[in-house]
RNA sequence: UGGGGUGUCGCCAAGCGGCAAGGCACCAGGUUUUGAUCCUGGCAUUCAGAGGUUCGAAUCCUCUCACCCCAGCCA
């Protein structure tokens, strides 16, 4: 947004466009099916395209490529939007769907038809896929392939008025079924379906597939630069042979560039439905799925997701991407916007001997180390205190920064304190900590010159709130879960979740407001839920623990 | 054994005939009331490989190799 202009191949291409006169505006469009969530790799789609209009002074529209009903729905559509719209986009104009197009695709179908371009099929699927030969044998022509233009004609009129049963008849376009690239042996254009469709109801009876749709529906909306997926290259040629074939009104170009793989996560809307449909997760927007959705419920903010796709550039090669790069640009954020607090993961009671058993002290802290503009909270210090289980040990060695029995450590923001003895219950597990406290150890070193070891989170007992709080980490444990068909069900991380419900958290925190981003001091970068978090029962997603680069555990 | 693509540091990625940017990761120091941040330094005599053209090549030519995509009435 603020980003000067990536340079990459699609800005090359356009800078030249636009010097050489062929276009006067630049016009990209976002196509999404809705037939499931956006993800992380539509990020990247909608950044490139959206980034690419923005850069140039022109415009993206968002256009809804609703052409197969059975699969779509207005859930989804919804969900699409609010996603495109939390990431910072505005599309041109309305949202556009390829569905308001269809009596359009209709006519121009007729009129390939009669230009002979066109028939109809009676070949059903397995014999479609039989006549249409290998990647190394050509394929055979239909027996239907000359049928009249007066039959063709008919024939499509009375599948349009619903006459004959799905699968029995397809339109199909005459091209070439020798061809070397499957895509031109007489692909389809339509395909009866009796079905309900989310947008145009039951108006249709034959829908068009993605090719008779997409590079007209670019025409029809005058999009100049019509940018993909690699995977859709050797689609060109018959994107290309629609054009040249039909009175299209404008004449878009199709660019193509390599999807994103981030590592240890699946981008396949088929997948990630797959998880959603086995409840290995609590949803298309679960914390932890690769959707926008999800990433925003984990803490992920759009300007983090933006930057993440600045970083990992646009090229036409295909590579796996370190899910470490996403990691930094969460972190690179928060670090710089989130506000400090502390919370407690597994709480061990400190009883500070020396300290008044009544006394409240209401001590202050910077609410962000570097910036004083976020200002103070207030922070109630008192006898009691809960330190994390794994904060004290009896004894450690020097590379050990916290708390040993006789030995001192800083509280955050608070006072130097060292610990004296060691309660244990019955059963030996420690129970409680009886420490003092260094006087005059705030804001000050130790007097005698005694320096603690190291610094150590805190919070009160009596003034501490508790919390529930989700710890996330990744879905699958192996760094390529998409490489095979369904492979990745055997490589989902069973401790992807856990929750702890007994956190204790400052009271500054228990005034979160839901979406609120916090770095829990020394513990990671935490968000207030956007569903289940209220001050009553405050609930926190981790979104990213803290960079750790502690040796010696 | 058809067609279409891609190969530059562990990962992403600049480079487009003049002598290998940058980011992530990693390593080593410094600062620090977060083992965080921040700061400093290190990290490709080499560009999938082999030939060739040239004063000079990652960049041009030739061949080879590896990987990805295509045989949905999905997108």
């Amino acid at each position: 947004m603020d980003d000067t202009p990536a340079s990459n191949f699609l800005q090359t291409i356009i800078g030249d466009d636009i010097a050489s006169g062929r276009v006067a505006t630049v016009v990209t469009r976002f196509p999404p099916e809705p037939n499931g969530f956006l993800h992380i790799g539509h990020a990247k789609s909608i950044s490139v395209n959206f980034g690419l209009a923005e850069a140039n002074g022109g415009r993206c529209n968002l256009r809804f490529d609703d052409t197969n009903p059975e699969k779509e729905s207005s859930v989804y559509i919804e969900a699409i939007v609010a996603d495109v719209r939390w990431l910072g986009y505005q599309w041109d104009g309305d949202i556009r769907y390829a569905s308001s197009y269809f009596q359009q695709f209709y006519d121009w179908a007729v009129y390939l038809i009669k230009e002979n371009n066109a028939y109809v099929c009676d070949l059903n699927a397995d014999e479609a896929r039989e006549y249409r030969g290998t990647l190394t044998e050509p394929g055979r022509n239909s027996p239907y392939r000359e049928r009249s233009v007066e039959e063709n004609l008919d024939l499509l009129a009375r599948m349009k008025a619903g006459e004959f049963a799905e699968g029995a008849k397809v339109l199909r376009a005459k091209i070439d079924m020798s061809s070397p690239n499957m895509n031109m042996r007489d692909p389809i254009l339509y395909r009866i379906r009796k079905v309900t469709h989310h947008q145009t109801g039951n108006d249709w009876s034959i829908y068009p597939t993605y090719d008779f749709a997409h590079g007209q529906e670019d025409a029809i909306e005058g999009v100049t630069h019509s940018i993909c997926t690699l995977e859709f290259e050797d689609h060109r040629p018959l994107y290309e042979w629609f054009l040249d074939h039909l009175p299209v009104p404008s004449r878009p170009r199709q660019y193509e560039f390599g999807r994103l793989n981030p590592s240890y996560t699946v981008t396949s809307k088929r997948k990630l439905k797959q998880l959603v449909d086995e409840q290995i997760v609590d949803g298309w927007d679960d914390p932890r799925m690769p959707t926008i959705s999800g990433m925003r419920r984990r803490g992920y903010t759009a300007a983090s997701i933006r930057r993440f796709c600045e970083m990992i550039g646009t090229t036409r090669s295909d590579g796996v991407v370190d899910v470490a790069m996403l990691e930094f640009a969460i972190r690179e954020d928060l670090n710089e916007n989130a506000v400090r607090g502390m919370c407690v993961l597994n709480p061990l009671k400190v009883v500070l001997t020396d300290y008044p058993e009544d006394k409240i002290e209401t001590l202050s802290a910077p609410r962000h180390p570097n910036r004083d503009d976020l200002g103070e909270r207030e922070l109630p210090f008192t006898r009691e205190i809960y330190i994390d289980a794994d904060d004290f040990r009896g004894e450690a060695n020097k590379k050990y920064k916290r708390l040993v029995l006789g030995k001192r450590v800083r509280l955050r923001n608070a006072y130097v304190i060292e610990a004296d003895e060691v309660i244990k219950d019955d059963n030996g597990e420690i129970t409680e900590i009886h420490a003092h406290t260094i006087p005059g150890t705030l804001g000050e070193n130790p007097a005698d010159g005694i320096k603690p070891k190291g610094v150590i989170h805190w919070v009160s007992v009596a003034q501490g709130v508790p919390a529930e709080v989700r710890l996330y980490d990744r879905l699958f444990n192996h760094e390529a879960p998409d490489k095979g068909d369904n492979m990745f069900m055997d490589h989902i991380n069973p401790e992807s979740l856990s929750i702890v419900t007994n956190a204790w958290i400052e009271p500054a925190l228990a005034a979160a407001s839901r979406e609120q981003q916090f770095q829990f001091e020394r513990e990671g970068y935490f968000v207030a839920d956007r569903f289940d978090h209220s001050a009553d029962k405050p609930v926190f997603n981790k979104t990213i623990g803290l960079r750790d680069t502690w040796v010696d555990g």
